[in-house]
DNA sequence: GAAGGTTTATC
DNA sequence: ATAAACCTT
């Protein structure tokens, strides 16, 4: 018992009790005082969408009752501004102590710098840990110190460092409760009325939590991991972790998955099983692009607005609302896309294989503004976040190093053929194709007219054809990196001769989310007929939505029993059970009934990885940080300068020199949301 | 064993 | 789309 005072553990997405170093620390100190505080409105344009506030708000109550079983509970506090809330549970408890647990996206770098600052001047002493990670960002350089640029790099010496990742640590096996009698818990709404009827429907499919998260890492690893690799190409098989929301709330830990998966790894070596190995290899790939968002979320903290290689701040995007919606609505003229499209608005949920189907076409195809994508993925997705989502909408957009190329267009017919060859994902998807034969599902504008005809099909009407022609999106796409290049070309002249400061000029805003897209989220009417359909859409959108028979007919003895049950069993599926919204014609609706598919794989948009930090690792690397757990929270090193020659950048990309401190020295202090998350 | 064709993965 | 890995001859 240090310190006499009591300790505050801070709990924000480390919804867990089990390998939860701020928890443990907290423990070991004494007295604990478990807080959360909802400030949703320090996330600025991020505010959590539906289905990840319904996440959340069961997560937090999972959360509470298991600390409630180990002594204490958990206090939760509404507020506009979390470190005055720290603040006044200081003054209410007289804590003297505060642990919590590091992120890293843009918001909480800044926002937990200041935290430190302000109650360490409180005389509160405070110390924060990594729990997200495997290595912290700063932990992992290469041979000359300096942050690696690319994946592939970054990941292979993730797997090689010296030491490995931190062994998860047990769950307390007790906790003494710190005096709240003073310290007044605020009830957190998560959800309005008219969310209500559409969450209900998640609970069949998910169970958040963190002992769940456990449960599905050990389903995974004894099951679908094995094939995982096998299976993956796959748009709906049943391989997928499920783990990405889990990991996103920090309900298990990714060192646990980690050493869990090793060990399989290690099993399966020693048996010789080559496909087991790879599975891991892969799936700990994917865990490894998860940890790479943060790192890339920690060095470039602009990444989610803005292009890391800086020329493509000059691509002339094509603002067009109506693409946009038509992409959102599922109705683009190509079946994967619209398939895809769909399952999302419907589930929530996307297997990696087709977000990058989808995103890809968002960008290449429509040539929208990617960051329009990434926020109604941000919107939509339960496992919804913001470092991945900002990692692979930059990916798809060839705006990383080792990205994809920009002038490549991934053709929608051709991948859909590849990852769902008898189109019985499509068929899911979208009712009004169900009868078109496999040879035109991927791609229904060529069939011939009497195969339309036979399957109900008018394009045009029921089927949209081709928003955008793959030949003509080419054509455009060229056009486009031409005129971006010399917009580049013209920029750096007019930098050259002194006309522009280069920095704040235009081309630094990032594009406006539409006001629609805005209103949309915002009122978005719903309409919950509580037994056969609830309907979730925008205000035009006609997609297919829940049904609440979230097992399909044929599991029915499944479905009679507790469904918490078999939807552990069956590995969390994803909603089952389509029915098109109105509007549908009769004979689509009866091929409606769908069920669903379980994704597959990890999403990649979700993933983490790494590698451990001994105790003694506090041989910081690099200069970021003074000092590891325990210590500080993390800072940009503004001193570590331009390691990023190969970037073509100036000022916002990677390829600034440095960091993004250095342009803004004070940011920790002075930046706050609402600067960095300006949309400009 | 090399040349040449085919598959497959790409972060 | 490309390149590396893989397989064939």
């Amino acid at each position: 018992m240090s310190g006499g005072g009591c300790s505050i553990v801070w709990f924000r997405r480390d919804l867990r009790v089990e390998d939860n170093p701020a928890l443990a620390a907290g423990v070991r100190a004494g007295a604990v005082i478990a807080v959360f505080v909802w400030a949703p409105e320090e996330e600025g344009h991020y505010y959590p969408g539906r289905v990840s506030r319904w996440w959340l708000k069961q997560s937090l109550a999972h959360l509470d009752s298991s600390l409630k079983s180990l002594g204490t509970s958990l206090v939760t506090k509404r507020s506009t501004d979390s470190i005055s809330s720290l603040l006044e549970v200081v003054k209410a408890t007289g804590a003297t102590q505060l642990f919590f647990n590091h992120l890293y996206d843009p918001i909480s770098l800044v926002r937990d710098h200041r935290a430190k600052e302000i109650l360490t001047a409180q005389g509160v002493s405070v110390r924060s840990f990594n729990a997200d990670l495997l290595y912290e960002p700063w932990e992992v350089n290469d041979d000359e110190g300096r942050p690696f640029t690319t994946f592939s790099a970054f990941w292979e010496k993730c797997l090689s460092m010296p030491y490995d990742p931190e062994a998860p640590l047990l769950p307390p096996k007790r906790i003494i409760s710190g005096d709240v009698s003073r310290c007044r818990s605020d009830n957190l709404v998560f959800e309005d009325e008219s969310e209500k009827g559409s969450n209900a429907l998640l609970a069949r499919a998910w169970s958040p939590g963190w002992s769940n998260a456990d449960k599905a890492l050990t389903t995974f690893v004894n099951g679908p991991l094995l094939e995982y690799s096998q299976n993956r190409r796959k748009a709906d098989s049943a391989t997928t972790s499920f783990l990405s929301p889990h990991l996103h709330f920090g309900e298990v830990s990714v060192r646990k998955v980690f050493h869990f998966v090793r060990i399989k790894q290690v099993l399966w070596a020693n048996e010789g099983n080559k496909a087991g190995e790879e599975s891991v290899n892969l799936f700990l790939k994917s865990i490894g692009l998860r940890e790479y968002s943060r790192y890339m979320s920690f060095n470039h903290p602009h990444s989610h607005e803005r292009p890391l290689l800086g020329h493509l701040r000059y691509f002339p995007w094509v603002v067009d609302e109506g693409y946009f919606k038509a992409w959102r609505q599922g109705r683009t003229g190509y079946p994967l896309v619209d398939a895809g499209m769909r399952e999302l608005w419907a589930t929530g949920w996307l297997h990696d294989r087709i977000r990058v189907v989808v995103s890809s076409f968002f960008v290449k195809v429509l040539q929208l503004p990617w960051r329009w994508g990434m926020k109604y993925f941000w919107d939509t997705l339960l496992d919804a976040d913001l470092e991945s989502d900002a990692l692979g909408w930059q990916y798809i957009s060839g705006t990383l190093p080792d990205g994809r190329e920009f002038d490549r267009i991934d053709n929608p017919q051709f991948v859909g053929y590849k990852c769902d060859p008898h189109g019985e994902y499509v068929r899911r998807w979208l009712p009004e194709l169900a009868r078109l034969p496999t040879e035109w599902i991927h791609h229904p504008w060529n069939a011939p007219e009497s195969v339309l005809e036979a399957a109900g099909i008018e394009l045009g009407s029921n089927y949209p054809l081709p928003i955008v022609e793959i030949d003509s999106a080419k054509v455009r796409l060229e056009q486009a990196l031409s005129q971006m290049w010399q917009n580049e070309a013209a920029a750096r002249a007019a930098i050259e001769n002194g006309m522009e400061e280069g920095h704040g000029d235009s081309a630094d805003s990032p594009i406006a989310f539409p006001q629609a897209m805005q209103m949309e989220m915002e009122h978005e009417p719903v309409r919950n007929n509580p037994v056969i359909v609830t309907v979730r859409r925008y205000e035009d959108q006609m997609v297919p939505s829940m049904t609440s028979s979230l097992f399909r007919a044929a599991d029915d003895e499944e479905n009679s029993v507790d469904i918490r049950n078999s939807v552990l069993e069956s590995r969390a599926e994803v909603p089952t059970d389509v029915n098109v919204a109105e509007n549908t014609r009769r004979d689509t609706l009866d091929q409606a009934v769908m069920q669903t598919a379980r994704t597959n794989a990890t999403p990649h948009f979700n993933f983490a990885v790494g590698r451990r930090n001994s105790e003694d690792s506090t041989a910081e690397s690099s200069s970021s940080t003074r000092e590891r757990d325990g210590g500080v929270v993390p800072i940009w090193s503004p001193s570590s300068t331009n390691y990023s020659d190969q970037y073509v950048g100036d000022d916002n990309g990677i390829g600034t020199s440095s960091s993004y401190l250095q342009r803004h020295p004070q940011s920790h202090q002075l930046m706050n949301w609402q600067r960095l998350s300006q949309t400009g």
